[in-house]
DNA sequence: GTCTATAATTAGATAGAC
DNA sequence: GTCTATCTAATTATAGAC
């Protein structure tokens, strides 16, 4: 026949890219919703129309497939960059306005479905305790010369991860409903305070 | 011989109730450090010194053993009453002290087990989310008697959240190694901003 | 009350045909 | 790349002896 070389169409995927695009996607809501140890790889497969095997020829492990999905990697940094492209009297709420408008934007932040996992996996914990420290604590503590900057950095990861935790994962009120000015306004000088406030002295 | 009757002591536990307790004792610990499905009932039985079908004997199933383990209707109330005990303007300081006294003496952990366990179990997650309501927003709000109350106690729960994943479950450093007295004069302070400071008029 | 034995199910992972 | 079939291991849970 005629068409028995028409199918090397370039720009589109010939093969299971596509499907491993759709196996990323199911995965990621998956993980999402019930967390690493939750979610099984079978349970994915079956959402993604997907032969089960596929996943593990994709990604070796159901690991892998967590890694591969977790992967912030063109995700974050943009967030980040922004967040430290100002000066520090400002960066206080510039840090709640970033956070909270980037998780509430994307609907499966990897910062949350991180924070999810966290619990039960302990290599997402670990993972999750290593990008804090390399992206926020490192960098702030950095920043502030302070003698006791490392603590201040601290305190405002907890800032970060309670923020987190209250409005995306147990969705308290009424911090879960604020929107995103109420929330800046709110917790921006408090985070501020935490950076350049004055704090207890030893 | 003569001891064939003297197992009747009153008083005493003359059966598995003490094992019955133990397993309860050991489960709370694991719950607490893997989470409701990280944690399995043989492991349970195995640190317990029990076998696992006596898990099962006792709570019937996995779940009823987890139900049994996070009612904490006569555990908390102390810690919450000493925090409402004294007055407002000192209670930023206390809340943190009480909170990481009790977290830090391992063998009460019932919002850190909760907060793990919210993450994957819906039934954990309105615990929580009730418990938070009930014993804190609503008690708060009703102690600060100005219009923006319930924003105030929303700021206290992220700030009780971020401590308790912070310290506990992601352990990042230095809010992890801190000792009570470090983190009472730090977060303090920033809690009683919460409660009394002056916040952002809208 | 306690244990052995085991059923029933489910998980992650692999081999190999097509 | 995709699927069938299967292995291995671990899980919750039950039946029944002692």
């Amino acid at each position: 026949m005629a068409e028995h070389d028409d199918h090397r169409r370039p720009g589109r995927w010939r093969s299971g890219a596509e499907s491993k695009q759709r196996v990323l996607q199911v995965a990621r809501e998956l993980f999402d919703r019930n967390g690493y140890n939750g979610t099984t790889v079978r349970a994915i497969a079956t959402a993604a129309a997907v032969d089960p095997a596929m996943v593990f020829y994709f990604f070796g492990t159901k690991q892998g497939l967590f890694s591969a999905v977790i992967d912030m990697s063109d995700n974050v940094p943009p967030a980040i960059e922004s967040i430290f492209a100002g000066g520090v009297d400002t960066m206080g709420e510039r840090i709640v306005r970033t956070l909270v408008q980037n998780l509430d934007n994307s609907d499966r932040p990897p910062l949350v479905m991180l924070t999810r996992s966290a619990t039960t996996d302990p290599r997402s914990e670990a993972l999750l305790r290593e990008f804090i420290d390399r992206e926020i604590t490192d960098r702030l503590a950095a920043l502030l010369d302070t003698p006791d900057a490392a603590l201040r950095a601290g305190m405002v990861n907890v800032q970060i991860l309670g923020l987190a935790v209250a409005r995306y994962i147990v969705r308290i009120e009424p911090i879960a409903s604020a929107s995103v000015h109420e929330l800046a306004t709110t917790f921006g000088p408090l985070v501020q305070h935490c950076l350049t406030g004055r704090t207890a002295a030893p």
